[in-house]
DNA sequence: AGCTAGTATGACAGCGATGTCAGAACTTCC
DNA sequence: GGAAGTTCTGACATCGCTGTCATACTAGCT
């Protein structure tokens, strides 16, 4: 049988209370008593059961992952991010793929919660904008972080990076190149990162006097169908763009199929840029030239917050990185 | 405060054991009082402590999902698959990423047992093949399910595919389309599925005559880097292959890559096939040929069969599926 | 010596469910 | 009509911990 606290009681001759003071790093234990505490911990090798924890306890030594994203990079970076601070923490990580626009989301994590009774929840976006589901979270108090929320700030602690300025960025290092026709590729209409990536485009565009043109625009959802879509129709345009900027990885995945099947040679008849730098990025030809977003980072930061279980909001903001690669280039003169 | 069965019983007017016996759906309770119980439950938007229930019955209403693979897509689609029959089931799942190389993992895979107490565990290759963490498994009776396992095969319930059938088949596709000198890419030494592979590959070379011939063959890792430094060696040698089918889609995406660097015209001047069909496959130029590995389904058929709960050992093939797409081609004549 | 504050430990109740067992009510069958 | 099921329900112990509270000891001070 699985040995319980009152086999370790028994063995270092105290009681099942002073047991649980080790456990738990309580003042008050003598060295001596803790010492012989740990090595029958040790010699048993005990692990208390959680669920008797969370009965007994105010902590169940669980935190939920709340997410809903169309891209495996990003979310396999958010786990990995969010679980590294887990194992330090010594708590397990429950995973909770989920649909961010169910009218029944509030509902599932409500039943979550009262199940689970988990210390805290992160949300990724975009799931940080559901705000039944937030409410249903206050409603019992427990503490949630947010990572790359699109509104609400004060609602939370969160991280998030500057969509704005590195969308802004990458604009401006294609102006810079010589693009005056930049054709840009939005994300996801549910994802608020979508707008501000648009914006960062829209005030690289105006610094550098160039006017900003609606057609040279088009709508995607961060997948690569939609970038493929999105690119047929900008270089069908008349005056096609000689730069396409799309707003992740994979609709510029998307862009450089097109550009291929059309025969362009890459970059010179047409560069192209991503956002979010994934693996891959550097796996398509030519490398694509992104954003590094410090996804895992930033989830990794957000447990961190969890866990730090300040009071008052606290937000994070991480650098991005321009990764110049081979997918950019000056356009051909005339 | 959050209700308890108690404020259900007193408001259904019935024993608490009556209302778990409703929860559970246990046999003899009245319809009646069934329904009295139901509705009461609903009024009060009840659900049970998964802690209390842990502790007090034989069941935790979660499970483990316990994997150690360096592609994204494919825990993805593992985790995607396991989840979806966990929902139907009402059962809760916890991620468990692990180093299946590390000596540490029987320990931890123990101590996961012994703090959560789940129900059953699934294990993703090359987890599967750590035998010490089985034999955790084993000596506390919790039942496993694996997911393409490549040994050990009498040990547990387990769902695959025929990694020899496919990889074959796709040899006999270059084959039929011409080509004579295929270079072959090994996976992960880790998975056993790289040795399966590599003999379904030799088998169709036997079958057609065409002799074995080492130097053909590379180790890769089952990354993008080790596929590139593999594609290099083989297209370096003095007579190159015309074709190279790398045992996964990381790694093709590497030759792919090697091959538009060196300015080869693709799929003319090489042929190039992978083996998963990720997302990946579809999104690179050309699109690559592969081989479709139903890994969501996989996951899916392993968490029913952890379900089921048979007794003996039951194993599960599902068919896997060549798809054919740009990056394969007759040789160049001559 | 007597008092206070700080340190160290244990007894015991209780967290919210399920398991066991006993008993009542109702059928069925000889 | 009584024995033998079958169906339905509840009392109560119990799972393995932590929270609360009581108590004992030590040191430092007046």
């Amino acid at each position: 049988m699985r040995p319980t606290i009152k086999d370790v009681s028994a063995m270092a001759q105290v009681s099942t209370k002073t047991v649980s003071r080790v456990l738990n790093k309580e003042r008050y234990v003598s060295e001596e008593t803790r010492t012989r505490v740990e090595r029958a911990v040790a010699e048993l090798n005990f692990r208390p059961s959680a669920a008797a924890r969370t009965l007994a306890g105010k902590r169940s030594y669980q935190i939920a992952l709340i997410y809903d994203n169309h891209s495996p990079h990003y979310i396999h970076q958010i786990q990995t991010g969010v679980w590294a601070r887990c194992i330090e923490e010594g708590v397990r990580l429950l995973a909770q793929p989920s649909d961010a626009a169910s009218t029944q989301l509030a509902e599932e994590v409500g039943g979550l919660i009262d199940q689970t009774q988990v210390d805290g929840v992160i949300l990724s976006s975009p799931v940080t904008e559901a705000v039944a589901a937030l409410e249903e979270l206050e409603r019992r108090g427990i503490p949630y972080v947010r990572i790359s929320p699109g509104s609400e700030h004060g609602r939370s602690s969160s991280v998030s990076m500057d969509d704005v300025q590195a969308a802004d960025e990458m604009t401006g290092h294609l102006i810079a190149l010589g693009h005056r026709r930049i054709g840009f590729i939005v994300g996801h209409t549910n994802h608020t990162a979508s707008d501000l990536r648009l914006f960062g485009y829209r005030r690289a565009l105006d610094r550098a006097g160039i006017e900003f043109e609606p057609k040279y625009v088009r709508q995607g959802q961060f997948d690569f169908a939609s970038g493929e879509a999105a690119a047929d129709r900008l270089l069908d345009l008349p005056q096609p763009p000689t730069a396409i900027f799309a707003s992740n990885d994979d609709m510029a995945a998307g862009v450089l199929t097109v550009a291929h099947r059309r025969g362009l040679s890459l970059p010179h008849d047409l560069s192209v840029a991503g956002f979010d730098d994934t693996a891959l990025a550097s796996q398509l030809w030519p490398p694509l030239t992104t954003v590094r977003q410090p996804t895992r980072d930033l989830a990794y930061a957000a447990a961190d917050l969890l866990f730090e279980g300040q009071e008052d909001p606290v937000h994070r903001r991480l650098a991005h990185e321009l990764v110049l690669r081979a997918s950019t280039a000056a356009p051909r003169p005339g």
